[in-house]
DNA sequence: GATTTTGTACTCGGATAGGAAGTGTCCGAGTACACATGG
DNA sequence: CCATGTGTACTCGGACACTTCCTATCCGAGTACAAAATC
């Protein structure tokens, strides 16, 4: 049970490329660098959140990240699952029927045990959905009553992303 | 979010030490033959469990593993932990400290995204929490109308259980 | 001066090394039984 | 025949290699802008 560090990344990065104005986009390096952390690795996680259909990418010059969906489309789980893959944490695989004497011939009732797992995990995925960025970003205004961190961001905003190209 | 085989190798192995009549005892070489596993790996999770007080250990010549508690003071949270480590799956590395502008010197607010996060775990570890081996052993024999999976484990018990010595 | 062409710089994308953790295995410490020995 | 001592076989326990996945990095493909050359 150990969720990689990858996760963390990336929900982080999701939140922030959330504050961006529309029609605004942010280069991996940015965020790498506003995060603190390794440019090339955070670069792996974003195309995994780009090919899930969470952020959008725009490439060449002044090209970078944005979302692609609204920030009450995206949950906590979408992005776990596309940074983790979407196979369950516990995978039966039916020891019951190894061994020198299996449970041979009888049509297979569905393991207990797996279903018991199967279900602690859907809990833990529910609860996951039920979190979308646009709660977080709302979370965090109310814990930011003095605008710092607001302003923080507006500051790195202004100094590092992109103006997209009007299509 | 992924979990190690030996959770599987444990749970199976306390259901079947579950099955067994009280003062008996099963070596760790018959539960991995049973099971179709490694001995010397399961071995290694037997001992966690013994570490954490779930299993008993018996040892020299008819010695082996038995549970330490009752059926229904066993739950598959327990076994989990012990297998895998009580610590979370998703670790807050405080990332927003770190980079070229962090939030310093204000009294750091928890971490919206490791709560939800936590939150999540929570629920999953509670709902893991609820189902007793008892249960599982419930399940089990409810599903097994002509009794052919516990003749299966009688028989293997004939062979390869061990008779305490009454102390 | 306007248009076309060319070059450059910046972006993402996938393929490539390094390290930690899980997986699998081995040998040593300890104990109860069985047997041989002595009374 | 009974008690005692000794040996052996079996158990668990912890220390040691191997494999897989996560972490970290590099270089290449593509694009938009900018500048220069041409009309």
């Amino acid at each position: 049970m150990k969720l990689g560090e990858g996760v963390e990344h990336a929900i982080h990065s999701v939140t922030l490329l959330a504050a961006l104005q529309p029609g605004r986009v942010l280069p991996a390096a940015a965020l790498a660098e506003f995060h603190g952390v390794s440019p090339s690795y955070l670069l792996k996680h974003l195309q995994a959140l780009s090919g899930a259909g969470i952020l959008a990418t725009v490439p060449g010059p002044n090209g970078g990240y944005r979302l692609a969906k609204s920030t009450d489309k995206v949950t906590l789980l979408d992005i776990v699952l596309a940074v983790e893959g979407a196979q369950p944490a516990f995978r039966c695989t039916e020891i019951r029927q190894r061994g020198p004497n299996p449970i041979g011939g009888v049509p297979t009732a569905p393991c207990e045990i797996n279903a018991a797992m199967l279900k602690a995990e859907r809990a833990y995925r529910t609860e996951l959905a039920k979190v979308r960025i646009a709660d977080i970003l709302g979370e965090l205004d109310s814990n930011d009553e003095d605008g710092r961190i607001d302003a923080r961001r507006c500051a790195f905003f202004e100094v590092r992303e992109r103006r997209q190209a009007l299509s």
